[in-house]
DNA sequence: ATGTCC
């Protein structure tokens, strides 16, 4: 099963072939994710027999698309129709390089050739992205690239510190577990409905009414307002440790019980993401290494919409993180302490280097000076409340976690659903869902990565995980 | 990330 014949094939296999680097790549890998029956070597052969003569297989089941493709070269951009890139790129600061595929410096290598890019930097915990590499930071000017963002607009960690002691947690378990079990919503596609549908004041802001689009996904952000969907979120209690007391907070050295959670703005931030970027791409068309950059200009009416749309998203994936916090510390019956929030895909207007410039932040902690974060580890390894240092080469940005050290299918491959549990178990931790492809393990040193962030962050306090609710995504059976 | 291709 595990030979080199079931392995994927990849654009560069294609490339080595004779493919050309654009349009083509993408409807041959797409038709390679369908293989059925055919080995990778015996597909190779057929991708070349495609590329040799086209109109042998224009009536082919399964090769049809890409044979026209070929013979019908007019749907393809045209490269005197494509905005260049610049010849070299930008050089950008990476923090923690030896800790980073290639494939996310290669995607941030063609973001410092855009036009439009001003500067950049790679957080430790960057990995390959759709465009933008996930952990990359990238500042333009007077533009916005959807992609940069991420599909998962506004997608941040929110926390709530109690004012319970670390004994509450042990003395009120099984209370704990059905408050979790009780107040959050997980899975794609779920919501609320009838008199489960949370209130917020989000529902009346006049964003919504921007355009027709926006309007038409209100109903379906109100059922998922509140909830928290799937891959890596969760809610999550866990004991907040200050080594000293923290005056800017207002809390005395101690340990502390804590809410942790970490969402985005659901179905209706990912629409907004589709919609947004392939507009972009109609308006931009950047060569195909480049294609999934496409920017909007921020004067444009599509630019100015996604930025209205943009912030909407941000600002309802907050009220999502209000609605769950306030739940929960109604259930407990708490007060809370001290409450920081952060988002972590997202573009703002800041300065750089005197200039007014769009930061996007995609899959990196804004960490200008003073401002307060949440670095997540694992479920088995601590998270770090952190206060920004404003290094400004790496645009007041830090890591947003760990980062991911195995693939989602590499992990749902290689990992027994019976050693996971016993990790977990050694580590105290209750899950509740959670899928194969979320196990601890598939997670990089988290130590190692603030290691490599000391100048763009200060550890304030750290946060150990203790009972994790997540999606349950079908991977757990054995 | 998202009911994962309009």
């Amino acid at each position: 099963m595990n030979n080199i014949n079931n392995k994927p094939i990849n654009g560069n296999d294609l490339i080595a072939l004779g493919y050309p680097e654009n349009e083509i790549l993408g409807i041959a890998l797409k038709i390679n994710k369908k293989r059925t029956g055919y080995t990778k070597v015996e597909m190779l052969e057929k991708y070349a027999e495609v590329l040799s003569s086209p109109n042998d297989f224009i009536n082919d089941k399964i090769f049809k698309p890409l044979a026209k493709g070929f013979i019908d070269g007019i749907h393809l951009t045209k490269e005197e129709e494509t905005i260049p890139l610049n010849e070299d790129p930008k050089d950008f600061e990476v923090y923690g390089a030896d800790k980073i595929e290639d494939g996310a410096f290669e995607q941030m290598k063609v973001a410092m050739k855009l036009p439009i890019t001003i500067a950049g930097a790679l957080m430790p915990d960057a990995h390959q992205g759709y465009g933008l590499p996930i952990g990359g930071v990238l500042a333009t000017k007077n533009a916005i690239i959807p992609y940069g963002v991420g599909v998962d607009i506004g997608c941040r960690m929110a926390l709530s510190v109690y004012d319970l002691p670390a004994s509450h947690y042990i003395e009120h378990y099984d209370s704990l577990k059905d408050i979790l079990m009780k107040n959050t919503k997980f899975g794609a596609g779920h919501g609320f409905h009838g008199q489960y549908k949370a209130e917020h004041r989000i529902m009346d802001d006049a964003k919504f009414e921007t355009n027709s689009f926006i309007k038409n996904l209100k109903d379906k952000a109100w059922s998922q307002l509140g909830s928290s969907g799937g891959g890596n979120h969760f809610v999550e209690f866990g004991l907040m440790e200050f080594e000293k007391d923290d005056k800017a907070l207002n809390i005395p050295k101690g340990t502390y019980l804590a809410l942790l959670t970490h969402s985005g703005s659901r179905g209706f931030g990912a629409t907004v993401a589709d919609h947004y970027t392939r507009l972009a791409k109609d308006v931009c068309k950047l060569p195909y290494k480049a294609k999934n950059l496409a920017y909007l200009d921020l004067d444009s009416e599509e630019g100015q919409e996604y930025w209205i749309a943009m912030n909407l998203a941000g600002e309802y994936a907050s009220a999502c993180h209000e609605v769950i916090h306030q739940k929960i510390t109604f259930a407990l019956g708490a007060e809370v302490l001290s409450k920081v929030e952060n988002h972590h895909n997202f573009a703002w207007k800041e300065t750089y280097e005197n200039e007014e410039v769009i930061v996007h932040r995609k899959g990196a902690t804004p960490a200008s000076k003073g401002v307060m974060g949440i670095i997540p580890g694992s479920m088995t390894a601590p998270g770090f409340l952190v206060r920004g240092k404003g290094e400004e080469n790496a645009i007041n940005s830090a890591s947003h976690g760990a980062g991911r050290l195995m693939s989602r299918t590499q992990a749902i491959k290689s990992l027994s659903q019976n050693k996971i549990n016993t990790y977990l178990n050694d580590f105290g931790i209750t899950l509740i869902g959670g899928g194969k492809d979320e196990a601890p393990m598939v997670y990089k040193d988290i130590h190692a990565v603030m290691d490599a962030q000391q100048d763009l962050v200060d550890v304030v306090a750290t946060f150990t995980p203790k009972m994790v609710r997540m999606a349950d995504d079908g991977s757990r059976e054995d």
